[in-house]
DNA sequence: TGTACATCAGTGAACGCGCGTTCACTGATGTAC
DNA sequence: TGTACATCAGTGAACGCGCGTTCACTGATGTAC
């Protein structure tokens, strides 16, 4: 049996987010347009308004699928180490500190591709918002392990910032040392 | 004696610069156009294009513009810790994880500013090249007290991570609290 | 089950707008004698 | 020192372009009987 139209909107509509998610992390919101999103979804602009209500509309949702990911991403390596809160961490931190995930922001960490675009959105955008509640809950669930939060806050915030200075100066050598700084700094924190 | 006219269009470049530097930092690059720049120098935008070549090329001169006044920063207070590089660290620290420099990113940090923005530059661009530059003279000026330079990258890496999330949470409790657990990270750190 | 009409997802042309950049012009500054 | 011309920093109108968004249309899907 054929696919309703019904259906095939939908699933439209979830590709236009992924799309989206991917080209936002990658080029950040003022740089991707919606025809550009439309494209890599493979379909025309005129369509978007029939799914979303603007493009910070869907800019919100790609934030939120993005922060989706990273939850199931941190939520696998949790129970690949279970009752082993530092093996956990030690595989979290190798995994996300390397040049791979530096090379490929479209499909890495929501808040090292964004953090940069959100922190110039108004108060109260919607943006912001899920943003926000994206880094609360991935906290949130990083000290799950009994875990302090402080600590916990600490070994992301550096996780974020090497990754980040480490693809604003990709093509340096100082872009592998802030890596492996960091990666030596979370080993021995943990 | 009026000004020469040379002089003038000398300090003209100057405010151009400036402004650039400032709304760069808080608007990013392409939130920032051209005329917004010449109004915020008290000009109109056709006389642009005597003084550079390219919004390229002004955006690269404001990169090196704001770490130069880094640099200064960073060395003012060395200078104010003589021989004491874990009073200088302490102040530092104190310094730039607060409030009002996450609410003032214009005036502050080039490094968390802008990491965003130039990690999307292309390999090779002006503006990446004197970013890297950057990054590499203030690191090495922070480690030039004897410390270890793997130490100085966790270190900076977690308070640019910090700041910038601690930017993009605004308005979240989680922001003040990333700035605490930062504080307290490098403090026991120092 | 078959037919007639209503719905609606996606198309593609079009809109007004601000962008980066160009350019003819102006009037003050600098230079030659 | 004074005059005549050349230079050049800044003005403001204009350019082509891609943006976010709108809309008339189409043809396939869904519904009523």
């Amino acid at each position: 049996m054929a696919k309703s139209s019904q259906q095939h909107a939908a699933e439209n509509r979830q590709t236009i987010v992924n799309a989206a998610s991917e080209l936002f992390r990658e080029q950040g919101f003022r740089s991707t347009s919606v025809p550009e999103v439309m494209r890599a979804a493979g379909m025309t602009h005129g369509g978007f308004y029939g799914h979303f209500a603007s493009k910070e509309a869907l800019a919100a949702e790609a934030v939120d699928g993005a922060f989706d990911w990273l939850e199931g991403w941190v939520d696998t390596i949790a129970r690949k180490n279970p009752d082993d809160a530092d093996a956990a961490q030690a595989e979290l931190v190798s995994t996300y500190l390397t040049a791979q995930h530096r090379d490929s922001a479209g499909i890495g960490c929501p808040a090292a591709a964004l953090a940069g675009d959100v922190a110039r959105e108004p108060a109260g955008s919607p943006v912001r918002e899920r943003f926000s509640h994206g880094i609360e809950t991935v906290i949130a669930q990083l000290s799950h392990a009994g875990r302090d939060e402080q600590t916990v806050l600490a070994n992301y915030a550096t996780m974020v910032g090497a990754l980040l200075l480490s693809r604003a100066t990709a093509g340096s050598p100082i872009s592998d040392k802030l890596l492996a700084a960091a990666r030596a700094r979370l080993s021995a924190t943990a």
